[in-house]
DNA sequence: ACCTATCGTCAGGTAGAGTC
DNA sequence: GACTCTACCTGACGATAGGT
């Protein structure tokens, strides 16, 4: 047998890295039957969105806020439902559809984690043989807190070993959510470039990600000693050679603001032709504030973006409360404004306008 | 007085390049 | 090949502004 790994193990080597992220997307792709025009959203949801455990619901707000009692739980539950519609489904059922990609990357991490770790710690504790050390993922008081629930129900008190091991996964299941913000951002990155190719497949359209300024044409080279630049994804069209310049940020704060502005200025400055570029923000924010901002950003005297782009404004609208007429707040209804002008638009709407 | 919306900051995480 | 360092990602949090 050779040595040599198979591919499908070195890309899961690094389970959120770029190559495992395009074998899992490939996968995904090749089992399905043509992405339709008006349904790419549905691919990113299918691929990316997941259900916050804490409420059981799809995740379109900061988890505490979306908390049964509070503002967003009501807007997360008229989403959910507005969701599960979409797609055909009992809300109760949606968490199946959503959240591919990281249940898939997750799946090949553990894999590789129960291969390597346990041979490796088992040498490191061997210098110690004989002597009583602490025995990883000994949380007494996790461990308290299942027997003080569960405890009448047992037959007798399970071994220690058996507490490690529920302790344990108990911890591996809890910190595997904030891998997930990886994966997201990249992988948001991805999504929408594959769909752009697969629409514009045919069309002499085409997308990348991770692109030098300094090698996109029309552009200054970078200069020698100075740090690429370096854009989330560009979109060309070769027949009308138009471009875009896209920043792909899954949800927006306020730091990562002040960088469209900073990033924008760098673009215009390294400009070295004067054929005009996109500049397109594709976004699942779903704060009607940070939207707005969006949309009503300006930088030398004209929209700082020529596009925003969110995954699917109907779903946010929804959130809102459109559905029940219930889109009262000030700011709710400017997004509401902007989606009925073309202002903020859906991914579908501008991915078919590159198409042209 | 209370509640919500807003928004800056921070922590936890990974990949990937560089170095030894 | 292992380790270190840097860049970059996002969600959670919580202070505070603002509305009723």
């Amino acid at each position: 047998m050779a040595k040599r790994k198979s591919a499908l193990d070195e890309a899961a080597q690094r389970a959120f890295g770029a190559e495992n992220r395009a074998r899992l997307l490939h996968r995904w792709f090749a089992d399905r039957p043509a992405v339709e025009p008006g349904r790419a959203w549905e691919e990113v949801y299918r691929l990316l969105l997941w259900v916050d455990a804490t409420t059981g619901l799809a995740h379109c707000y900061e988890s505490d806020k979306a908390q049964p009692g509070r503002p967003w739980y009501a807007r997360s539950l008229a989403f959910h439902v507005w969701l599960s519609d979409r797609l055909g489904v009992e809300p109760t059922e949606l968490v199946d559809e959503l959240d591919w990609m990281f249940r898939q990357a997750v799946r090949d991490l553990a894999a590789q984690q129960r291969e390597g770790l346990s041979e490796k710690a088992r040498a490191q504790r061997e210098p110690y043989d004989g002597r009583e050390l602490p025995e990883p993922g000994a949380d007494p008081e996790l461990a308290e807190i299942i027997e003080e629930e569960l405890g009448d129900w047992l037959r007798e008190p399970p071994p220690e070993e058996v507490w490690a091991r529920v302790v344990t996964r108990v911890q591996a299941h809890l910190s595997q959510e904030n891998k997930r913000r990886n994966l997201t951002g990249e992988g948001f990155e991805d999504v929408v470039v594959a769909l752009v190719n697969r629409l514009g497949a045919g069309r002499d359209v085409r997308a990348r990600t991770q692109v030098r300024l300094g090698d996109l044409d029309g552009f200054y080279p970078t200069r020698e000693g100075d740090k690429a630049k370096l854009i989330d994804l560009v979109v060309e069209n070769g027949r009308t050679g138009a471009r875009a310049l896209v920043t792909a940020k899954w949800s927006v704060r306020s730091d990562r603001e002040e960088q469209f502005r900073s990033d924008f200025e760098a673009y215009t400055r390294l400009q070295s032709d004067n054929r005009p570029f996109g500049h397109v923000l594709v976004t699942n924010e779903f704060d009607p504030a940070r939207l707005v901002r969006a949309c009503e950003s300006r930088a030398q005297n004209a929209p700082l973006f020529t596009d925003v782009v969110h995954v699917q404004p109907h779903g946010v609208l929804a959130a809102y409360g459109e559905a029940s007429g219930a889109v009262s707040h000030k700011t709710q209804r400017k997004v509401q404004e902007y989606v009925e002008a073309g202002r903020l638009t859906s991914l579908d709407d501008w991915i078919a306008g590159l198409l042209d």
